[in-house]
RNA sequence: GGCCUUGUGGUCAAGCGGUUAAGACGGCGCCCUCUCACGGCGCAAUCCCGGGUUCGAUUCCCGGCAAGGUCACCA
């Protein structure tokens, strides 16, 4: 067989130099040590908590190291393109603030470009045209239908299912059969021709799982499809070489496609980079836990944290202590410091699979809310508002100079303590709410009518906004006594049998009374707030009710 | 089914031949307190199973089992 020749018949045409791309992306100037990564998606336009996850580790490596992390586009599969994908991903990205050196519509250095896969198409034809020179690979003329059918086939044998071996039937064609089929202008693909053998283990040393084993390929894989695009291994080995990345730090789903990608270098003769197989985030489903899919799981997706408002932060912070396990101590030590002072490090990350937990995101979430400066909560509330909110919720922020009253006593802020009621955009508005609207009731009464009415009516004649907190409080123990509740809660606990309740159930009927809840920050800076005006007519509404 | 990976409380996990087996979230209880939130204190709960090796295994070895991933002209 004249592979020279065939090369040329398939790929027809003068290409570069294989060498010339060697000059053309030269090895990377950068001090000892620093990594080069990637995020490379596929253009769906879905950025998956996954891909935010990953993506949160390789910028991490990549900037800890003083390297490069880069975008690049894998649309080698035009079936799964969606419009304005690009810019999806990349604004997702931005709002978890995780910044790219280079790579698609970045703005970088372009060295290492084009990064969209389908702008590459030359390179990879070049070296696909050089292995089939070199027979290493070869067309393959078998059908879908036939494919199917060896398939049904090996699985009916219970033998491994795939093209390899005997079962390659196009890498065993003669010269003249090839020929024949070209001829005739049957569309092809073109294959791997492994020499790869099962039998074989290869010790491998992945960055996050450690020492692992793995078994040598012989599938003859499809590096060139009939459009004449490369599929994703292929694609993989040329880019990853040619952008000189260091570290691949992707998914485990990867790791079963690994002896492809090992076979791949070294037939183009590519130092591989290394690699870094990062678990799952899985979900609990039923009984199992399963991976998180786009498909299942639409509420994993990141426009819900935007929806729901969470603290992109806050996002970030867990999935940085799902991330590095001793992320987390670290944090608690230097809960101001900087996320990027923190070492992250591939050999920290954990080994299996990750259940996602709310309960801990939104613990993660009060806390770094609680953290925000009355300013800069109303900017992000008011973010959100504008894109997520009601009417009635930008509303809120007509009054700049109440919102900030109102955030500074929710947010405990001035007290001793910070408070930590808020934890996403959404919950916070809604608890917010009684200081801006007359809302529904939330909480029953728990006394009868006669002695709410009794209570709302001896407040209200001795109410004086101009109380200080202790002077209001104080009437509000006159009234408790005034309707038989214990003015003290020493005496109460003391001889419950003698009151009706004591202060605390008096207070919580005013509460109720102004607010609809039974639950809330303080009671007096809330009628401060509210106005005298405001807090007679609610709790006059409450009284006739 | 083949191959690969993983297996410490409900969850995330520290551990790396000898520990009362850290810590965080969640749960429960108590304290503080006009409610809530915050804070403080405390409680319950874990080494997948079976064999070895060893004076001694959560830790090392072997074998099971379980879970997850993957077996495309998708990435």
């Amino acid at each position: 067989m004249n592979y020279k020749a065939l090369a040329e018949r398939l790929l027809p045409g003068d290409y570069p130099e294989l060498s010339a791309y060697e000059t053309q992306y030269p090895p990377r100037d950068l001090p000892k040590g620093a990594e080069v990564t990637r995020l490379a998606p596929s253009p769906t336009g879905f950025i998956h908590l996954g891909n935010l996850f990953v993506a949160i580790a390789n910028e991490r490596i990549a900037h800890r190291s003083g390297g490069i992390m880069y975008l690049r586009i894998e649309d080698t599969d035009l079936k799964r393109k969606v419009e304005g994908a690009v810019e999806a991903v990349k604004n997702a990205l931005r709002y978890f603030d995780i910044k790219f050196d280079e790579g698609a519509e970045i703005g970088g250095d372009d060295t290492y470009g084009p990064w969209y896969q389908r702008e590459r198409a030359e390179i990879y034809r070049a070296f696909v045209k050089h292995l089939i020179g070199e027979g290493r690979a070869y067309p393959c003329f078998c059908t879908e239908e036939e494919l199917t059918a060896l398939r049904e086939e090996q699985t009916a044998k219970k033998e491994i299912t795939g093209y390899y071996g005997k079962y390659a039937k196009c890498r065993n064609l003669s010269e003249e059969e090839v020929y024949r089929n070209l001829d005739a202008g049957k569309p092809f693909v073109i294959r791997l021709k492994s020499m790869g053998d099962p039998a074989n283990k290869i010790k491998f040393h992945d960055e996050i799982k450690g020492d692992i084993t793995v078994t040598e390929n012989d599938q003859d894989v499809v590096i060139l499809k009939s459009d004449g695009i490369p599929t994703y291994h292929f694609a993989h080995a040329i880019d990853d070489h040619f952008m000189r990345t260091t570290l691949v730090i992707r998914g485990e789903e990867w790791l079963a496609s690994l002896p492809i990608h090992l076979e791949l270098f070294d037939a183009l003769g590519f130092q591989r980079p290394r690699y870094g197989h990062n678990c799952s985030l899985m979900k609990q489903d039923g009984e199992t836990r399963r991976k998180l899919s786009k498909r299942k799981d639409p509420e994993l997706s990141l426009e819900f944290y935007r929806k729901e408002g969470y603290f992109a932060r806050a996002v970030k912070v867990y999935m940085l202590t799902l991330l590095n396990s001793n992320f987390e101590e670290w944090y608690l030590k230097n809960p101001d410091a900087p996320l990027e002072e923190f070492k992250f490090s591939a050999s920290k990350m954990s080994k299996s699979g990750t259940l996602f937990d709310l309960d801990k995101l939104n613990d993660i979430s009060k806390n770094e809310l609680s953290k925000l400066s009355a300013e800069e909560m109303s900017a992000f509330l008011k973010g959100w508002a504008e894109e997520y909110g009601s009417d009635a919720q930008r509303g809120y922020f007509g009054d700049e100079e109440k919102m900030l009253r109102v955030l500074t006593l929710c947010m405990g802020i001035g007290g001793k303590k910070r408070r930590k009621d808020f934890m996403t955009a959404s919950q916070a508005m809604k608890f917010i709410s009684i200081f801006f609207e007359r809302t529904p009731r939330e909480d029953d009464y728990r006394v009868d009518r006669e002695t709410k009415n009794a209570v709302i009516g001896g407040f209200l004649g001795a109410y004086d906004p101009s109380d200080d907190a202790q002077a209001w409080f104080a009437k509000v123990k006159q009234v408790a006594e005034a309707n038989g509740f214990a003015a003290e809660m020493k005496e109460y606990k003391a001889n419950p049998e003698n009151y009706k309740g004591s202060v605390a159930d008096v207070a919580e009927i005013l509460r109720i009374a102004a607010t609809g809840r039974a639950n809330t920050p303080d009671l007096w800076t809330i009628m401060q707030i509210l106005g005298e005006e405001e807090t007679r007519a609610r709790l006059k509404d409450a009284a006739k009710a």
